[in-house]
RNA sequence: GUUUCCGUAGUUUAAUGGAUAGAACACUGGCCUCCGAAGCCGGUGAUGCGGGUUCGAUUCCCGCCGGGAACACCA
């Protein structure tokens, strides 16, 4: 794509014509009458001059005609009203396939796109002293997913999970385990802690005095109290023992975990700042910022203490002196898109990110068909409730397997585990992330149709043929010297657009573009294995070569998305 | 009230200005003496409404309708 595109740039200038153009639109045109690429460049350059469109792409394909390389790359040009096609060479769609089979060398190319950039992904953020929720889990998988991305592109990537450990949320439930704990605190569960969350809630709905105790309770822990702070630690330690038995459930490693509370001796230097350059300023006894186009922010409450803007302001400030990035993301819930609109003009302001990219990835919210949840009323679902239930699917219909039944127990349970996390989080990363998710027992149980199960499947099939091949070199391979069928054409076409999807599913921040092809490449492999029989015939080697091929694609996808391939289920 | 996101088959969704709107689930008719049927092949079925911009609109703009969310002392 990279080099089409520069062809076209090298025509366009032969003909005259770079003032004419600002950007070579390629696409892939789904209907592969079309080729394989397509560019309307001739449209868009024709509607400017006021020239004829299919003359002017007769022009330009004469020119690329005798530009592009036509013994390795493309086989032939055609022009249709304004749109110019590409149709590759068979050839070319072989070379792309072998690519995929040396997964160490396909990894190498991919990661010379971001040599010398850095991210830092920021995602999960879970809140202490509350269950795992499913909305963490999606910031979970679709950070987590990001930031393979970028990390396989070769950018050197920070993940940090920003959780949620300070705030007065933390003096409300310090009032609430002093009023109603019925247990020493090291001795409570996070469900326990959540009841007495909840239930401060509703108490404080009937009386208002409740709210200024938990504020003054977080004066007393950012003062320093003894007391607050001991309880504080507690909870603490308490939530990280249940985060870090969630993330190996999921098989999730966040590199950093630097809670809100890390930053809590960099706030008042970050509200000077504010002040010194003009940008703050009192009201009602608050230091807040004002905006021309959105509602006022709130960096120190009357009472002194500080908010989550604060906090992230002093995150940014300390990201960028630490790991210089060129791009940050936010992989956070679409509730808080105002919070990160200020919190990114602020800093703006400041003069800090001038020249840097700060992205705000904002997934829709998982919620009932009425509303979205609220852990302050209580009406959550935990993670391990999904978990569970899923699991019990996955077993059920390993029950129906013959060759899950056979495996030892311990490797039973391996495929059970791996399909069931697997099902959940595909089906959270196949929907664009911006979408709502309105929460249903049977869709997030549903391991059939477009799922990570049937990814998983047509993996395990293709690795089972593959065991019982005797061809091994899977290197220069010639495509049969009769003729290549239709389903083995489809199916090249398939595993040649992976890279760029690689590259599109990072620049979009869109994790689902990934899995959306990693569906196609497993049902035109299953089409072309339900046509076609590999072992035995006289085109094994080149079918051994194509599922392979399939095979390495499945893995590095699925991978790339955070859901483990299985071999056998 | 202000701001913002989302409306595509019965349901979940793809198409980021292109060519005949692509799938999955559900419903329905077929395919295992043959490499894994968690599979494959076929059928029915969709762009909320009204304007505009454009050679071309699911996509961009305006208005309406429907749903979600945010809007200073929670994060």
């Amino acid at each position: 794509m990279k080099q089409l595109r520069e062809d076209i740039l090298q025509a366009i200038k032969n003909l005259g014509m770079e003032t004419e153009v600002e950007e070579i639109p390629i696409e892939r045109p789904n209907d592969p009458r079309f080729g394989d690429y397509s560019t309307n460049i001739a449209m868009t350059a024709a509607k400017k001059t006021g020239k004829n469109a299919p003359m002017l792409a007769g022009k330009i394909k004469n020119e690329l005609e005798l530009i592009v390389d036509k013994t390795n790359f493309i086989e032939k040009i055609e022009t249709a009203g304004g749109f110019i096609n590409f149709y590759l060479k068979t050839e070319y769609l072989v070379k792309k396939a072998e690519e995929l089979n040396y997964q160490m060398e396909f990894a190498n190319r991919m990661g010379k796109y971001g040599r010398g950039k850095t991210v830092v992904v920021d995602y999960s953020a879970p809140n202490i002293a509350k269950p795992f929720g499913i909305g963490h889990l999606r910031s979970t998988d679709i950070g987590q997913a990001i930031y393979n991305l970028y990390k396989f592109l070769g950018w050197k990537t920070i993940g940090d999970n920003h959780i949620g450990d300070w705030g007065t949320q933390f003096g409300k439930l310090i009032v609430a385990i002093k009023k109603w704990g019925e247990k020493p605190v090291e001795k409570m569960s996070i469900d326990d802690l959540e009841k007495l969350y909840v239930k401060f809630h509703q108490e404080a709905e009937k009386n208002p005095k409740l709210g200024d105790e938990g504020r003054e309770w977080f004066a007393k822990l950012e003062g320093k109290d003894e007391e607050a702070r001991e309880i504080w630690q507690k909870c603490i330690d308490l939530s990280k023992k249940e985060f870090d038995r969630v993330y190996s459930l999921l098989g999730v490693k966040i590199d950093q975990t630097l809670g809100e509370s890390f930053y809590e001796g960099m706030l008042e230097g970050v509200i000077d700042e504010l002040g010194e350059k003009g940008i703050t300023k009192k009201s009602q006894g608050a230091t807040i910022i004002e905006f021309e186009d959105m509602p006022p922010a709130m960096v120190k409450k009357s009472n002194g203490t500080t908010t989550y803007l604060t906090r992230d302001l002093a995150t940014i400030h300390y990201r960028l002196n630490k790991w210089q990035p060129d791009l940050i993301v936010y992989e956070v819930g679409a509730d808080q898109t105002l919070h990160f609109k200020q919190l990114f003009r602020i800093s703006q302001k400041l003069g800090w990110t001038n020249k840097i990219r700060l992205v705000h990835v904002a997934h829709g919210l998982i919620r009932w068909p009425e509303g979205k949840f609220s852990t302050r009323k209580g009406d959550t679902i935990h993670l391990k409730e999904v978990i569970d239930k899923a699991t019990e699917e996955a077993k059920r219909l390993a029950e129906t397997s013959s060759v899950v039944k056979k495996l030892p127990v311990e490797e039973k349970e391996e495929v059970i585990k791996a399909v069931a996390i697997g099902g959940i989080k595909f089906s959270d990363l196949l929907a664009d992330p911006r979408r709502d998710i309105i929460f249903d027992w049977e869709k997030i149980m549903s391991l059939e149709g477009d799922s990570g199960p049937y990814v998983q499947y047509t993996f395990a099939r293709a690795k089972s043929v593959l065991e019982k091949t005797e061809v091994r070199e899977q290197k220069n391979i010639e495509a049969p010297s009769g003729q290549i069928n239709d389903d083995e054409i489809k199916l090249l076409k398939e595993l040649a657009k992976f890279e760029d999807k690689i590259v599109e599913a990072a620049e979009r921040f869109s994790p689902n573009v990934i899995a959306e092809h990693l569906i196609r490449v497993a049902r035109t492999y299953n089409e072309f294995y339900a046509k076609n029989r590999i072992i035995g015939e006289k085109e094994e080697a080149w079918r051994v070569f194509l599922t392979h091929s399939s095979a390495c694609c499945l893995e590095t996808g699925l991978k790339l998305i955070g859901v483990t391939p299985v071999t056998r289920m």
